[in-house]
DNA sequence: GTGTGTTTTTTGTTGCAACATAAATGCAGT
DNA sequence: ACTGCATTTATGTTGCAACAAAAAACACAC
């Protein structure tokens, strides 16, 4: 929608690839919560949404299925999951594995300017909370994150890393205003930070499990409140 | 080749999917050591090795290449990826976080059955090794790795390690004569079944862990005695 | 209305040809 | 011999039509 009818020249860094363009874009929109869980892609659907042919939709619709950020409804229906509660629980223990994993190597690795830039996201974060514009301060929360985690120099940990925000991506946008009320995650920020600060890589494994673990426990609150005023919820 | 010309029938879990079928059948080979590292692989050779279009052919290699078990020499050229010390030690610390994850969990559902078939497989990895079978060794020890991982019940846990070991898989068989020298892991896997016995999860991942990390320490030296005779890998 | 069987429409997959470009090859020139 | 460049070959990607199968729409009996 966004885009004019068929420039070849988006941006300069734009993949080779077409289906590599279209991943992307889904991607984009999973994690900025532009589909709801329980939306159907098809792909002659995103071949003309996007002006393309079937092949490179066919290929970013597998690609995001083989990855979980879409699933399978049946043999020919995919859609955008549903956050299970033991799905959510699954990925929340991967999460703090791996991500526990990338938070204590960043700490070998940092450097100043890398706290700086972490101390202005933040800022970013809490601008985003304060200003009601949840999007932005979900976005910015993810920056801050992937921000240590590219410290430790390991790109198949962080390729699998964003694997699973992504699968969480829809269902945490679809929550996040009631999620976010309480200044989420600033305290455990700011431990973080400091951690990098006194190089302890405990200290900030510590800091990123905790704000792990509190995101687990708001949104599955969240999600019972919510789930309280129907039936079901599909 | 061994298969007859285009017939439809092959066994009765046959994937839906074509590309499925030629994706599982890369990934056999890899894992059996079929291919060496450094070995070219092109979208209309494998097609017109299992007799199928190029469509499933290049889905099966770029969904190998997503997952880590190939990986691009070049814009247009897909290779069995040598295995780094770098690349090992990277996939050595997310086995040591998520197989640990996996046992420490598998222990507060294993059943007496579950630890019998357990059993009966250290008995097969003793065999392959008694006699030489290497192969058939590493191909059990993987069975047995996975009979614990499967119990814990987390699918997408179960997936992104079995990439892991996709991953290192060609290297590994290409090194196993010499890295199963000692008789590799029947220590630890005792320990593991121990731990499942007494349902003590810490146990279970202490024991897994050392497993991980013998082998890691086995399988460094075996390419660092390996190289030593030559000027460079490739 | 509800459930069941049938028809119609939609959908993913496959094979294939065209295209652009990367890789391989050949060839001077030194 | 070896390097650098031009030519040739090989390769990945894309678009598209045909096909089988699943999903949706529909009709009808109860």
């Amino acid at each position: 929608m966004a885009s004019s009818t068929q420039l070849v020249i988006e941006d300069d860094r734009q993949p080779a690839r077409l289906g590599d363009r279209v991943y992307q874009q889904i991607k984009e929109k999973l994690i900025r919560g532009a589909y709801e869980p329980g939306d159907k892609l098809t792909v002659r659907g995103l071949a003309e949404d996007l002006r393309v042919s079937s092949t490179p939709a066919r290929d970013a619709i597998n690609r995001l299925a083989l990855e979980g950020a879409l699933v399978y409804a049946g043999p020919k229906t995919v859609i955008v999951p549903h956050l299970e509660p033991q799905a959510l629980e699954e990925i929340t223990l991967m999460r703090l594995a791996l991500e526990g994993l990338a938070a204590e190597k960043a700490a070998a690795r940092v450097v100043d300017e890398d706290i700086e830039a972490l101390k202005e996201m933040q800022l970013q974060i809490n601008a985003g909370l304060d200003e009601r514009r949840y999007a932005e301060a979900l976005w910015s929360n993810k920056e801050f994150h992937f921000l240590i985690y590219k410290l430790c120099g390991m790109p198949y940990l962080l390729a699998t890393i964003e694997t699973l925000w992504l699968r969480i991506g829809a269902s945490f946008n679809d929550l996040y205003p009631e999620f976010a009320e309480a200044k989420y995650g600033v305290h455990n920020h700011m431990a973080a930070i400091e951690g990098l600060v006194e190089r302890d890589g405990s200290a900030v494994r510590a800091a990123i499990e905790s704000d792990i673990r509190d995101g687990y426990r708001r949104i599955k609150r969240a999600n019972r409140e919510r789930h309280a005023g129907r039936s079901r919820p599909a």
